[in-house]
DNA sequence: ACCTATGTTATCGC
DNA sequence: GGCGATAACATAGG
């Protein structure tokens, strides 16, 4: 599930679980997953050191290991974390297992393998390179109006778009859009400046409340979209159902009624 | 067998 | 340079 939210709870999960031990191994089952770095380059980079510090960008997560370098983990569909007693087996996708003195293993899962691992020596540097915008919790109403305003295309794939704002995937962009009445294949040139500004408080407060329930979409509101985001559900508003429709190659739910076609003139 | 799935990246054509 | 569409990556579930 990971969007800005379950990274964030990742984050804090790795900040309680994992900080501050000595890392005495670390194991990679699937090379595939480390990105410009080899295993013997991130094995000397953790071993006999400690997990100090994490940082958020949008969705990538950065663990200072010391001597200067950063671990940058991605977490692509399907990736998440998952901290093991000494007893207990590793989960079925780890993909890296941190295995701290203690004998406690922090395991990287990533079933579909489209997560990554890297090791940096900058982690603004990474950001700059891969073109990341600002995260979207972070970016303030004026610096969002603007990079918005230039940009073109459907509304929702402006919002998913990683160098607008880092963060939103394809589900909180649905809620976003739900929360601020707009229809997402509204061009973003159609968009007048209360309905920019609407999206930007929608954009926080979902963002806030996921965060507050650890990025689990049925502890979301009953009156919010996710809980009821699929094909013919019904509108928690009451207004209709919820449609399913393609919009830039992915899935956008919605409702017809809350959200119509907008046009330049509403 | 077919379609779908929370992400990113590359390619092609306009 | 930007945009949409498409496929690819790898794996599972309906």
């Amino acid at each position: 599930m990971p969007e800005l939210p379950e990274i964030e709870t990742f984050r804090r999960y790795l900040d309680h679980t994992s900080l501050r031990q000595k890392i005495r191994d670390v194991a990679v089952t699937r090379e595939r997953i480390l990105k410009g770095v080899s295993l013997r380059q991130l094995a000397g980079a953790l071993k006999n050191h400690s997990f100090r510090k994490t940082e958020r960008h949008g969705k990538y997560l950065a663990v200072d290991v010391g001597d200067g370098k950063q671990m940058v983990l991605h977490f692509g569909m399907t990736g998440c974390l998952h901290y093991v007693d000494p007893d207990d087996p590793d989960s079925r996708y780890a993909r890296m297992i941190v295995t701290f003195d203690n004998g406690h293993r922090l395991d990287y899962d990533n079933k579909r393998m489209l997560g990554r691992v890297r090791l940096v020596d900058d982690f603004d540097d990474l950001i700059d390179e891969l073109e990341l915008g600002p995260d979207a919790l972070e970016i303030g109403a004026d610096a969002f109006d603007e990079r918005l305003r230039s940009h073109g295309g459907a509304i929702k794939s402006t919002l998913m778009n990683q160098s607008l704002v880092a963060g939103l995937g394809n589900t909180y962009t649905d809620e976003i859009l739900f929360q601020a009445r707009i229809h997402p294949a509204t061009p973003v040139d159609a968009l007048n400046p209360a309905d920019r500004k609407r999206i930007y408080r929608m954009m926080r407060k979902v963002l806030r409340k996921a965060i507050d329930v650890q990025g689990e979409p049925d502890r979301m509101p009953r009156s919010y979209l996710l809980p009821h985001r699929s094909d013919g559900a019904a509108c928690p508003r009451g207004n209709g159902t919820v449609h399913r429709s393609r919009v830039a190659g992915r899935s956008a739910y919605y409702c017809p009624a809350c959200q119509p076609r907008a046009g330049r003139k509403r």
